[in-house]
DNA sequence: AGTATATGGTTCTATTTTGGAACCTGTCAA
DNA sequence: TTGACAGGTTCCAAAATAGAACCATATACT
């Protein structure tokens, strides 16, 4: 199977990886985080190719993950920011932050902290269950077939839950 | 700079991303946490080419989020299964999940929900701070300099905080 | 007025990575 | 003995990437 078509599988992380599960694409949101918005300064901030940025924007905006906002009319300059779609992204930067500080940090420690200014304790973000509000751990948890599976399942769509589980 | 430098960079993010931030890995990830451990299944799994499985399963070992263990001496078979490391990307996927179910799931809804054992509910994870409970928000969190890079700054090893920011 | 510089690109070429298919090797089951 | 299976490796063509050069416009400097 082709990369480009990852997205075709019943699957909300093959879908997501198809849209940021590249080089450089999360990067490039993770600097948008942190108020980068020029095409310049992505530039020099992460070392990458002219070539390689512009394609990369673009799909961004594509996707609906960045959209580009005139600041100079005369020259027609655009900012690149995040929309909802994007700052959505923040979890998921925040937890490969914290994965990166516990195993792949070297031995000085983590090279940012996090105030959380709500409390002003440095963050040490978790996961929890909105119901019970405990963290949420691999073994307390269990994949069921959802209603994005059931109901293509009633139309007929699928053959067995077991296909569709597969493509999960 | 070559995407195989990444990893210089002093960032978790960028050196996290560095080991799965690209194409199949963390969909080779995923299905681990489906308990898929073979070769071939992996292979029927992903639609990936033998070639690039291969690689990618060494990679992971490597990389020690995936540990390799004989089931079958004679033919000198081995399973992958997750180590530490990799069972700490947890995490990361379920918000991987969250996401695509928000942002990229057709109409029909989520393909799989989990269910959470501890409290039977169908999980909606949160990502809330350890300290004060609230969830956390990017507009509440301001990034500071970390050890990470203090301690290099106080050996010298870096020239400012803003060079050590621009690059963090 | 003329030159330099910054921004935000595009184009070109060489190198890497990827996808796809074919092939290999050892074991087992019929 | 023949065939199938698991788990690869090898080869080639196609696609993606890195790096450099180039370009267009607008402003800033002399």
């Amino acid at each position: 199977m082709r990369w480009e078509d990852v997205d075709n599988q019943i699957c909300s992380i093959a879908r997501a990886l198809a849209i940021f599960g590249d080089r450089w694409t999360l990067l490039i949101v993770r600097d948008a985080f942190r108020r980068v918005r020029r095409f310049s300064d992505f530039e020099k901030s992460l070392g990458i190719t002219k070539h390689r940025l512009s394609d990369r924007l673009n799909r961004l905006v594509e996707a609906g993950i960045m959209k580009k906002s005139l600041y100079d009319e005369k020259r027609e300059r655009y900012e690149y920011r995040l929309t909802q779609k994007g700052l959505d992204l923040y979890p998921i930067l925040m937890t490969v932050v914290q994965w990166g500080d516990r195993w792949v940090a070297d031995e000085d420690g983590a090279p940012v902290v996090f105030r959380h200014l709500s409390c002003d304790h440095v963050l040490e973000p978790k996961l929890v269950c909105s119901h019970c509000d405990q963290e949420v751990k691999a073994t307390e948890v269990r994949p069921e077939v959802g209603p994005g599976v059931l109901r293509k399942m009633e139309r007929g769509e699928l053959e067995s839950d077991q296909e569709a589980f597969n493509k999960q």
